[in-house]
RNA sequence: GGAGAGGUCGCAUAGCGGACUAGUGCAGAAGUCUUGAAAACUUCCGUGGCAGCAAUGUCACCGUGGGUUCGAAUCCCACCCUCUCCGCCA
């Protein structure tokens, strides 16, 4: 959420930023309903204060008088409060709905091709032989079933077997260490939460669409990024507390609404995944958030560059980025029977967007109270990362060579069959 | 699911219709004293909104939302959450 005071003193900025993320909004209208919202309130609080002045005097029993005269005060407030309530709620719903600003070093485009390739990394492996899909690679070595998951359980669901399981786990721990080993604090999460949890991260109103909800009214979690966000939510943090590193795991849920036909093979595109997720609270300085942004983006490119896979940075432009995003990076994997990058990450920073709808401060050391700034960015995500690496590095039999980093973890160095 | 207790300013507590402008303790900040520290003492210290250049004024907030009343932290209703016990259960 932005303060309204920056809206306020800022409207075409404003306007134009949710144009270019391609969100209809009505800056002109909202500030109008601002306006008449102020004029009420203050109509309201002089009337209040005629009250409170009134019944101070009352010590004791009142005389009939002035209880006549109360209920008149009663009457008029009352009238007025209702209408200062009902433009409260209009005022609030629209805030929620206006996107944040990018940054001034992104791009303006329409969609996904409006954004820049920032880097490339590692070099794209040559095959001597045409390389497989991960779907056709863990069919053949039983590593995988939609057949019997979709008779069960519908489009896009997935078993994974064998070795195929272990290497998910291995990813997955690995994952954590590493980001254990950079001072981050492991966190397993709520994967249900309510729904002031994805308002407060900025995934709702505009994702509602793409999440489940349960018959009581939670919302199954699209990333841990929500639940580990809010985990200050109502908090007062003190400044020494900065910054807060927090890596979470957990299963995310997604409906995958306008996805229909897309990546329909294999377990590129599920509704389903496991996902470390790494978040970070700041001090209220876009400099130092900034640099935290890079900072995630290289954790997560470190472990890709361990993993040995190619990769590519993208800078995603005003049309390719969620609302409350200021600035996005996504990186992009090798798909050798694609030819392709495909996403498998997503690097955000939001300033204050999420920290606002969210109510979560800090005490700045000379007394101050400030929204701290958030991040985040994937550390890995399963199974897409996955099918990265069978694909990556399948031999010509159709086997599996485990990545370097990850052997530890695994029962086999080569994986040549689900047992 | 059943029964009980409770949610008050960062924390802990008091308050249970009109001097509550929410008291007190702890924590925090500044200062006095001290070679320095501790202790003691003095002062400051919740959040948000509105008006104002500002000093300041004012309104709201005692889990949330309704209600009763001239007047609600205090009474009533509903809901949410926490704790204790019982039941069920991985």
């Amino acid at each position: 959420m932005l303060d309204i005071k920056f809206i306020r003193e800022n409207p075409s900025l404003v306007q134009k930023a949710a144009k270019n993320k391609n969100i209809d909004v009505n800056i002109d209208h909202l500030l109008e309903i601002d306006q008449k919202y102020r004029q009420l309130q203050q109509e309201v609080q002089a009337l209040r204060e005629e009250r409170n002045a009134f019944t101070k005097e009352i010590q004791g029993k009142p005389t009939d008088e002035q209880i006549g005269k109360g209920k008149d005060f009663k009457e008029k407030l009352e009238k007025e409060e209702h209408a200062l309530s009902a433009v409260k709620e209009e005022l609030d719903g629209q805030l929620l709905k206006i996107p944040n600003v990018p940054a001034d070093d992104v791009p303006v485009g329409k969609d996904e091709s409006g954004n820049k390739e920032v880097k490339k990394v590692g070099d794209i492996r040559q095959f001597d032989f045409t390389p497989k899909s991960h779907e056709d690679l863990a069919t053949a070595l039983d590593l995988y079933d939609t057949k019997h998951a979709v008779n069960i359980a519908g489009t896009r669901a997935y078993f994974l077997k064998g070795d195929l399981v272990f290497l998910e786990q291995a990813v997955l721990q690995y994952a954590l260490d590493y980001m254990r080993a950079q001072d981050f604090t492991a966190m397993t999460v709520p994967w249900m939460v309510h729904k002031n949890a994805l308002y407060g991260t900025g995934y709702f109103p505009w994702g509602e669409e793409d999440h489940y909800t349960t018959q009581d009214g939670q919302v199954l979690i699209g990333t841990a990024e929500v639940s580990l966000t809010a985990y200050h939510k109502d908090d007062i943090l003190q400044e020494k507390d900065l910054p807060v590193k927090l890596v979470g795991i957990s299963p995310c849920f997604r409906r995958e609404v306008g996805s229909y036909g897309k990546d329909t093979k294999g377990f590129f595109r599920v509704h389903q995944f496991s996902k470390v997720e790494q978040v970070v609270l700041t001090v209220a300085d876009e400099t130092i958030t900034r640099e935290w942004h890079e900072k995630m983006l290289g954790y997560a490119e470190h472990l890709l560059q361990e993993l040995k896979l190619s990769y590519r940075v993208l800078l995603m432009c005003t049309g390719d980025m969620g609302a409350g995003q200021r600035k996005k990076y996504d990186i992009e994997v090798w798909f050798p029977s694609q030819k392709k990058y495909r996403e498998t990450h997503s690097a955000s920073y939001f300033n204050d967007f999420q920290s606002r709808r969210l109510n979560m401060k800090y005490k700045t050391k000379n007394g101050e109270t400030k929204y701290v700034y958030t991040l985040n960015n994937t550390v890995v995500a399963t199974p897409r990362l996955l099918a990265a690496i069978l694909e990556n590095y399948q031999e010509e039999d159709g086997s599996i060579i485990v990545p370097e980093v990850l052997q530890k973890y695994m029962h086999n160095p080569v994986i040549k069959s689900s047992k």
